[in-house]
DNA sequence: TAGCCTTTGAAGAAC
DNA sequence: GTTCTTCAAAGGCTA
């Protein structure tokens, strides 16, 4: 198992769409193997007030995603104790240490001491790099089932099967990409329920390049096909209206917008911590701040602009 | 035990 | 053609 994680530190609760994802894959490739060997501090960013540091204490082949991959967020804000306190020191010692052994006995203030520091002295990447051959990435294979009921079948899913026969859609490139990492980021940050690491794996998924996402798409589209092997004349059609219960409700209350932007909205519970990270919550933020007679409907719909596929050149 | 939450993408419905 | 809705997965939580 590689001894290697990484932790990001964000000295604020709010952080702008992420680079940083799309820079720990330039890590993952392997770009800034000549400085992880020598500092604990792999990498860090400072952008408006926030400092993302990338912490890499290994000298393994790094894959992120690999099993023994950790990752670890420290968030910040009012409510956060200070930076150096005894609250701020369990606060960050305590999964770090978990994390990194030693690392943190031979530097007990490290992370304290970087939120001090001169963000100047810490190594960054030179334009003259020369960086290796990036590593060609793994085939992929994908770890979950289609179709399969006796594996993590949804609940509802599950239920509808037992009562008829249930043709599910075939998954999206976000979805296959969802099932692919969800194990591996739900033990990584210790939330509880899918919302927050969905949510997390949204702003991952965004931060991705296509050519990461790539894979994915290919994927989609292969089971899209073979769904259409085995299944035709279906259509997602068909599967309309069985799900429909309290969500249908709900979304049809919304989309009567005579008074949604005043009660709809007051009713909403308050955003976690961990919600108010994600770019799309500041997006959200933002809007609704703009926002006048524009009904929900029209929101989300501008919060997820539609791309078309990429999967065209796979074919 | 049903539904909520939360994400993106695809497809169909509605306009 | 554009906009809106639904459903794919997951599992802890709530009513």
């Amino acid at each position: 198992m590689n001894e290697l994680g990484l932790i990001r530190v964000f000295a604020n609760s709010s952080r702008p769409a992420s680079p940083s994802f799309t820079d720990l894959l330039s890590v993952q490739s392997g770009e800034f193997d000549n400085f992880l060997h020598q500092e604990a501090v792999s990498y860090m960013t400072e952008y408006n007030t926030q400092r993302e540091i990338v912490f890499y204490p290994g000298d393994n082949q790094l894959d992120p995603w690999n099993e023994g991959e950790y990752l670890y967020q420290l968030v910040g804000g009012d409510s956060a104790p200070p930076f150096g306190s005894t609250a701020a020191s369990h606060a960050y010692n305590d999964p770090t240490a978990m994390m990194f052994p030693g690392v943190l006995e031979q530097k007990p203030n490290f992370l304290a001491d970087l939120f001090e520091a001169d963000l100047s002295t810490f190594p960054t990447l030179p334009s003259t790099f020369s960086a290796p051959p990036p590593v060609p990435p793994a085939p992929y294979t994908p770890h979950y089932h289609q179709q399969d009921s006796s594996s993590g079948e949804s609940k509802r899913t599950n239920r509808l099967q037992k009562k008829e026969i249930y043709i599910k859609k075939p998954l999206n490139a976000f979805m296959l990409f969802m099932k692919d990492k969800r194990s591996t980021v739900r033990s990584s940050i210790r939330v509880q329920g899918s919302g927050a690491v969905n949510a997390f794996l949204g702003s991952v998924w965004k931060s991705l390049s296509r050519e990461e996402q790539q894979k994915y798409f290919e994927e989609a589209e292969k089971q899209r096909i073979l769904h259409q092997q085995q299944y035709p004349g279906w259509s997602t059609r068909d599967n309309y209206g069985k799900m429909r219960g309290k969500t249908h409700k709900k979304k049809l209350e919304v989309g009567d917008d005579t008074d949604e932007s005043s009660e709809s909205e007051a009713e909403e519970s308050p955003p976690s911590k961990w919600m108010m990270m994600t770019p799309k919550y500041m997006e959200k933020l933002k809007a609704s701040k703009s926002r006048t007679l524009r009904t929900k409907s029209h929101f989300q719909m501008n919060l997820r602009s539609r791309q078309p596929p990429n999967y065209q050149n796979s074919t």
